[in-house]
RNA sequence: GCCGGCGUAGCUCAGGGGUAGAGCAACUGAUUCGUAAUCAGUAGGUCCACAGUUCAAUUCUGUGCGCCGGCACCA
């Protein structure tokens, strides 16, 4: 007879197997109420759960954090049905919570429209109040299949159809709507409550296959009470405040126009940043032994061809050719076959190994139109590129040495958390499977050596390679890769590099490819959102502005700004006729992060009034200390002295 | 590329079958002012492009291009 042991390690006894709901029930009418559903043994079941074992149980009631994947799934349910209910015909296919709410994919004719979205909700709180149980039924998987294809559910027989013959298949009615579901839920519709919100329609394909036909989908946002859910909506605003091509206008940064898809016209701003942002990295790839290098921008096919590329990536590729010849040249999408040119070019030794060959590379690549975003997602862009020519020994230390690099440069960025990601073989991909056996597993070793911690991402390393991806997110919590490390032995084949060894043989090096940015223009897109373009001093395309209160100061303003500049500042003054709190809104909106204002009483005593941005006071300090404490707190972090990259 | 939405002044947006409006910015003039908007005036538009319907299209329809949100893709 089972014996539960509840958190506080006190323990009930039961004469014959007990559903959650009576083991709540026994403990108090408080929990029985609040109960949504429980953890037996870890795992989180439905409280009708018979339990007819000696359990560890644990209930999830609202206030725990558990309680949201539940009510987000249980939502997912409620719109299927107050869809299928608004839009006959209309078929289910899968609909899971995710993170922040849920979504349910839909197959029918004709697409929703958020104008659809207030009957939605107005069924789905119908749906709600009136309370439906969640019913669980583990049924036999032929009738299952017969059963949804008798309703025209083709989707949901699929489904069942491609189930592992040894799963148990279940059904959830909540009255009379059922769905094909693995479970678990709360007790009734009316626990998903009223803190939800449809959000978004999108088009997805049918099992995520763009060969597959493409279903409708419904997004929502679900949370425990209503204070959660504006809490949400909030912070979303807030995060679109932080858009990079919001800010990327309003502070002059860069645009994209229609002659150039994909491309980015740099403003002078812009370009600042970026020059500040590509002199760090310059330096950090100095002391940490890369040897930069410059190659072809037009390369002739042979070498794509050479390296897979043509076969793989063929439309992806910008093709350039010239009139009177007949041969085809790509603008290059990648550095790689270039930089093995260079490493090919004369006999290497072992004692070059590790080479570590840098390249800010201007790249193109035709990337799918509907993929392009801002600044994050373009058709020719910079990346922070660099190969290691090593011997397999070398591996090891060279991730280490890498991933300690990226790690410096994330925190000096303001990144201190970033996520990693192991990404194994790909379909398709160009190599013997024992050498991708080997390529995984030095990474993996690597990785030990090196402490670096990482998820799987099955199936998405390159196609020469298994890489590891640093993974930053954006204002609206979407994830970008920037930061790479592959584990190439196929390109060195491809491309026949070599170098001669201590034995006096000829071996193949390894090549590992990398990047911090990943590109250049994706990572300031998420600096910009990073900082919500207050960019700290060092990053600054503007550092000081120097504004005057009345025209008799103008001539000291300009020796203030004149000795800011000598400082290495960067430093416009503005003389304007207007009032100081005009000056001051205005350079606070552009968000230059100082403002220094002089008027007749600086003039006369050789001082300038520093006003912070987003601060409300300021500090008067005598030029030349100004001077010097701005240029100090304008240095880069890599030249602070004292602090060890 | 696919599904949906959108495209009006430099920016943010309103409007609507009879060829257009606001605020901010710009420009001109006045104002010399002490830390988040001084006042007045002026100028500014192929209403994304092309085709169709109509006496008349920026408005309706179609196509294309671009942007936005997803999906797919991301060497």
């Amino acid at each position: 007879m089972p014996a539960i042991t509840l958190p506080d390690g006190s323990e009930r006894q039961f004469d014959a197997p007990v559903t959650g709901t009576t083991v709540a029930e026994a403990i108090g009418p408080g929990l029985a109420r609040a109960a949504l559903a429980m953890k037996l043994d870890g795992k989180t079941v439905d409280l009708a759960t018979l339990i007819d074992h000696d359990a560890n149980i644990v209930f999830i009631t609202r206030r725990d954090p558990e309680a949201l994947e539940l009510i987000r799934h249980d939502a997912a349910h409620v719109l299927a049905e107050a869809v299928q209910a608004l839009y006959p015909g209309t078929q289910v296919t899968i609909g899971p919570s995710i993170e922040n709410g849920f979504y349910y994919d839909f197959a029918r004719n004709e697409p929703f429209t958020p104008d659809d979205f207030a009957a939605i909700e107005a069924k789905m709180r119908e749906i709600i109040a009136k309370g439906a149980k969640f019913e669980r039924r583990v049924i036999d998987r032929d009738e299952a299949i017969g059963f949804f294809q008798a309703k025209g559910e083709k989707y949901k027989a699929q489904l069942i159809q491609d189930l592992p013959t040894t799963e148990t298949i279940t059904l959830y009615s909540q009255g009379d709507w059922i769905d094909l579901c693995r479970g678990p839920h709360m007790r009734s519709t009316a626990d998903v409550g009223n803190a939800f919100r449809l959000m978004k329609v999108a088009g997805a394909y049918w099992r995520g296959d763009h060969r597959n036909a493409m279903l409708s989908r419904i997004y929502g946002t679900a949370w425990r009470d209503q204070k959660e859910l504006d809490a949400y909506l909030h912070q979303l605003e807030e995060a679109e405040r932080r858009d990079h091509r919001k800010i990327g206008k309003e502070m002059d940064l860069f645009h994209i126009q229609e002659e150039a898809v994909g491309s980015i016209f740099w403003h002078p701003k812009g370009w600042k940043l970026y020059r500040t942002v590509e002199a760090y990295l310059r330096r950090r790839l100095d002391a940490a032994g890369y040897q930069e290098v410059k190659t072809p921008q037009l390369v002739d096919r042979s070498l794509w061809e050479k390296s897979g590329h043509w076969e793989n990536y063929r439309e992806h590729m910008f093709i350039a050719q010239v009139v009177d010849e007949d041969k085809f040249l790509a603008l290059k999408p990648m550095n790689c076959p270039c930089h093995v040119q260079i490493f090919r070019h004369g006999l290497r030794s072992y004692r070059e190994l590790p080479m570590r060959m840098a390249e800010f590379g201007s790249c193109h690549r035709y990337e799918p139109s509907g993929a392009l975003h801002g600044i994050m997602r373009v058709r020719a862009f910079t990346q922070d590129d660099a190969h290691i020519f090593c011997t397999e020994d070398q591996i090891a230390t060279e991730t280490a040495r890498f991933v300690d690099l990226l790690s410096t440069v994330y925190r000096d960025f303001g990144f201190p958390d970033f996520r990693i990601k192991f990404a194994d073989r790909p379909e398709p991909r160009i190599g013997s499977d024992a050498a991708w056996d080997h390529a995984e597993a030095a990474l993996r070793e690597a990785c030990a050596i090196a402490g670096v911690e990482y998820e799987l991402n099955p199936g998405e390393g390159a196609f020469y390679g298994p890489k590891l991806e640093f993974v930053l997110r954006d204002a609206i919590g979407r994830d970008w890769q920037c930061g790479t490390l592959q584990v190439d032995p196929n390109l060195p084949e491809r491309l026949d590099a070599e170098y001669v060894g201590e034995d006096g043989a000829r071996h193949r090096p390894i090549m590992l490819h990398r990047a911090i940015f990943g590109s250049f223009e994706r990572f300031i897109g998420i600096l910009i959102e990073q900082y919500a373009g207050r960019f700290p001093l060092w990053l600054a395309p503007v550092q000081v502005v120097v504004a005057t209160i009345v025209s008799d100061a103008d001539d000291y303003a300009g020796e203030v700004a004149a000795a800011f500049a000598r400082a290495g500042l960067a430093v416009n003054t503005d003389l304007t006729n207007q009032k100081i709190n005009a000056k001051v809104r205005e350079h606070s909106v552009a968000l230059v992060p100082v403002l220094a204002v002089v008027g007749r009483k600086e003039a006369e005593t050789r001082t300038v009034a520093l006003r912070r941005l987003g601060s409300q006071g300021q500090e008067i300090l005598p030029l030349e200390e100004a001077v010097a404490r701005l240029a100090s707190e304008a240095t880069p972090p890599d030249l602070i002295s004292g602090n060890v990259a």
